[in-house]
DNA sequence: AGCACGCCGACT
DNA sequence: GTCGGCGTGCTC
């Protein structure tokens, strides 16, 4: 019997499977999915059983080099036959490595850890140590300590030893030491003191028979006879406030067992969920779960885009479909982005399906999420709720995944494997015949192209459930109040907005795409901009701690006050952050309450949580922040949303900047008047006129989506062609830019090959490939190294994947050892 | 990615 | 004449 392994080291040169003989003790256990640990060259290393060859025959030729597998490292593999199937396809359409899709499937505690131990060779007698040997005196302490221990890790023992390194080099090769390697995981399973009582007979007897005196025995006695099961050794003592030795005492009369007990860590232990019932559905809400109710009882695959305004309602659909899916024995999955993961939206789903759900989380440790992980494998629960990578959830019987918010940039990751989730979750439920719903009130252009065009079925919900009306917007002209003297970077509309709140103690959410006090720093003598040394951008302010920081590598240094080129004092700062617009309203409104959410104020773990439960309890009058404020948050006493740049993000080098622009400035008006309150927009912009801040103006979503179509298809972009971006980075820029040039060259010519060899028609959607490049990319320059890419753009038929991994494979062949860098991304979110 | 093997310069 | 530099190539 052998297995087919792809082993742990993400290289060009060894993404391939290798071969390995089970032997004999493993074959009932190993799978397609284990996790197991096999011996690679001089190392030994984790891997992953993708196949296995039951052939009965074993004679080896001659001379091969097949080696056994040393340990199956799961008794449940971690990973489903499905998934290793799916690990194949992401290989091929992201141009990722076997072992990094694997790698991307599993909780990181189970991600390898490889130690190497030292013990004392046998044979190595006592007494040859220091004599025949002529051992150095630290070489015979170093025995002696190894031989005491049994074996040691080799790091810990450099510690013990320090600067030891070449003694125990030569004790290893002169045969004394021995080195073992160990392929271990990095997190222990959480064991826990349990306490099993007896039967209950002899409770009763051993508390007639206990002393007066006796109380907390009494007690503990007491308590385990009317509650007669296992309870945790910490909860008894807690509950009962009684001390561990009592219910020690009480295990030595043999009354009770106590045992250390593998357990799941439970994130909400201490939370309690109130239990919710079904909501009577509006009548679009139930035109809709109908719909997918109806697909979910046939078992047959088909993508939903569920596209419902802000406020109509989608949860409650997703949660009655749910209920629907674990009443046909199948498993749900449930996206949301990570931002809008708060205890709100936990609440929603454990409290009604309770102890059936798991939740995965960024904010878990690594043995929270992986005991929320085994709770999926195993089976115990039906629903999972999570950001992105939750998509692989190693269910086996999906019948249904939802994903909310589908237009968040966040779905897709941006290091390797660079995965969209939406895409992964249609490819899981092709193989489960399971109903993908997609949920947006602003769904991104290709999902709602493929909704009017084919593969995906439309679902509206137009109206908000409590009736609410969606609020006025206003949008002012920045630069009418420039002409009008107003200085400031609050408008007159704005500021009056404001003071209206204050005086009515209503709240208000105010925007700002931008952290830090400044943008940019400039010498007005000489046009000096201070910028990152080793970035190519420019230096952010940040005041709180006068510092100019670049937010791309981290780099800091002190503010300036003096220009370092031309020593003007003329240095001066400009742009608007969070934080200056925070100082300003401070100046202009005294005795504001403002909580400012960006990036620099929401780092400590919990934060984010802390800062909206405050201004939930209207202990601020002002919540101020980044993007993070416009995402599914939902305060009544909320009645004016203010945009204070809505070009931030209009300016950026990105085909997506209409639609990111229009897509956020629909989700913060739609912060506003949720309830019965009223809501007020206000949206300051330099460019009124564009069509995504027009179109947010008046909520209309189509008007915005058939210009921006009409848009992406003059300039060949997505839904009408797929993009590949290929960056290539180096310390050389006249390397990297021959570099780029052979690459495109060669693509190029691999597409001309293609085209001749295919009969071309002249239709509209015939095959066709374009590559651009090479050319610097947005950021020429992170963290010391150049960058350029090349950019494909193609429709219709035509691997271009391949024709890229082909390209790339070339280069990396032609200019190995150069240190040359390759990043290839499949439908980029982002052009840097 | 590591790690071993192998071929050339600065030392006892 | 040996130790060790890191270039090259392989890992079932």
């Amino acid at each position: 019997m052998y297995a087919k392994v792809i082993v742990d080291v993400p290289a060009k040169q060894t993404d391939r499977s290798f071969d390995y003989i089970v032997p004999e003790r493993m074959r009932r256990w190993i799978e397609i999915g284990s996790r197991v640990s096999v011996p690679f060259g001089a190392r030994k290393l984790q891997g992953f059983v993708v196949d296995i060859l039951r052939e009965t025959d074993e004679q080896l030729p001659e001379g091969s080099k097949i080696k056994p597998i040393e340990e199956v490292l799961d008794i449940v593999p971690p990973l489903t036959r499905e998934l290793v199937e799916l690990s194949e396809w992401m290989s091929g359409k992201y141009l990722c490595y076997r072992i990094t899709a694997l790698q991307s499937m599993i909780p990181a505690a189970l991600k390898a850890k490889y130690e190497r131990r030292l013990s004392v060779a046998r044979g190595a007698e006592q007494e040859e140590i220091g004599y025949q040997l002529m051992l150095l005196p630290d070489q015979v302490e170093i025995v002696q300590y190894i031989r005491g221990k049994g074996d040691v890790e080799s790091e810990k023992l450099l510690e013990k030893f320090p600067g030891k390194e070449d003694a125990i080099k030569s004790l290893v090769a002169e045969g004394i030491l021995e080195e073992t390697q160990v392929v271990k995981d990095r997190m222990a399973k959480k064991k826990v003191l349990t306490v099993y009582p007896r039967s209950s007979g002899i409770l009763e007897e051993q508390l007639a028979a206990l002393p007066a005196n006796a109380q907390s025995q009494k007690q503990i006695l007491t308590f385990l006879i009317e509650n007669h099961e296992p309870i945790f050794l910490s909860q008894l003592t807690v509950k009962l406030n009684v001390s561990a030795s009592a219910v020690k005492a009480l295990g030595d009369k043999g009354c009770l067992t106590v045992k250390s007990v593998e357990s799941y860590r439970d994130p909400f232990a201490d939370r309690e969920f109130k239990t919710t019932r079904a909501l009577k559905l509006t009548s679009e809400q139930q035109e809709a779960y109908g719909l997918i109710d109806q697909y979910l009882r046939d078992r047959s695959h088909i993508v939903f885009l569920l596209q419902g305004v802000t406020g109509s309602g989608k949860t409650e659909v997703y949660l009655q479909s749910i209920q629907s899916c674990i009443e046909q024995c199948c498993e749900a999955i449930v996206l949301v982005p990570e931002i809008s993961l708060t205890p709100q939206m936990v609440e929603r789903f454990k409290g009604r399906f309770g102890d059936l759900v798991a939740v995965l989380h960024s904010r878990l440790s690594h043995g929270e999420r992986y005991d929320e992980w085994r709770k999926i494998r195993s089976g115990k629960v039906k629903v999972v709720v999570g950001a992105r990578s939750a998509v692989f959830a190693p269910f086996t019987n999906i019948g249904l995944i939802i994903i909310d918010e589908e237009h968040e940039a966040s779905y897709k990751q941006e290091d390797s494997p660079k995965y969209h989730a939406r895409d992964i979750a249609i490819e899981r439920a092709k193989h489960h015949r399971a109903a993908v719903v997609l949920g947006s009130a602003t769904p991104s252009l290709e999902t709602f192209y493929r909704a009017e065009t084919s593969s995906f079925r439309l679902l509206r919900m137009n109206e908000r459930v409590l009736g609410a009306r969606l609020p006025k917007v206003e949008i002012v002209d920045m630069r009418e109040e420039l002409k009008a003297g107003n200085r400031s970077m609050f408008s007159r509309s704005l500021y009056s907005a404001i003071q209206q709140r204050l005086e009515k103690q209503e709240q208000m959410v105010l925007l700002l795409n931008r952290r830090g006090y400044s943008t940019f720093v400039m010498c007005r003598s000489c046009g000096y901009v201070a910028q990152c040394p080793h970035c190519e951008i420019s230096l952010t302010y940040h005041r709180n701690s006068g510092m100019l920081r670049c937010h791309y590598c981290g780099y800091a240094e002190r503010e300036k006050r003096q220009c370092p080129d031309c020593e003007s004092e003329h240095i001066r700062y400009f742009g608007t952050g969070t934080q200056k617009v925070e100082e300003q309203l401070c100046a202009l409104f005294p005795g504001i309450r403002v909580i400012r959410m960006d990036v620099d104020t929401t780092a400590e773990k919990g934060s984010h949580e802390k800062w909206l439960t405050q201004f939930r309890s209207r202990q601020a009058d002002v919540l101020l922040g980044t993007q993070m404020v416009a995402k599914g948050l939902d305060f009544p006493y909320v009645t004016l949303v203010g945009v204070i740049a809505a070009d931030t993000i209009l300016n950026l080098p990105d085909f997506r900047a209409a639609e990111k622009t229009f897509q956020l400035l629909t989700q913060v008006a739609g912060r506003a008047g949720r309830h019965e309150l009223p809501g007020e927009v206000v949206i300051q912009t330099y460019v009124p006129e564009h069509y995504s801040v027009t179109y947010a103006g008046q909520h209309d979503y189509h008007g915005f989506v058939d210009t921006e179509l009409r848009a992406r298809k003059d300039r060949g972009y997505p839904p009408y062609f797929h993009l590949i971006l290929i960056t290539l980075t180096h310390e050389n820029v006249p390397l990297l830019i021959k570099a780029g040039e052979t690459l495109a060259g060669d693509l190029k010519m691999m597409w001309n090959e293609w085209s001749r060899s295919e009969s071309i028609a002249h239709a509209e959607d015939r095959p066709l490939m374009h590559v651009y490049g090479p050319v610097a990319s947005p950021i020429p320059r992170i963290k010391d190294r150049y960058r350029f890419q090349c950019m494909v753009k193609y429709r219709g038929d035509l691997d271009a994947a391949g024709m890229v991994r082909q390209a790339c494979h070339r280069l990396e062949l032609a200019m190995n050892k150069d240190k040359l860098q390759i990043g290839i991304d499949v439908d980029p979110q982002m052009m840097m």
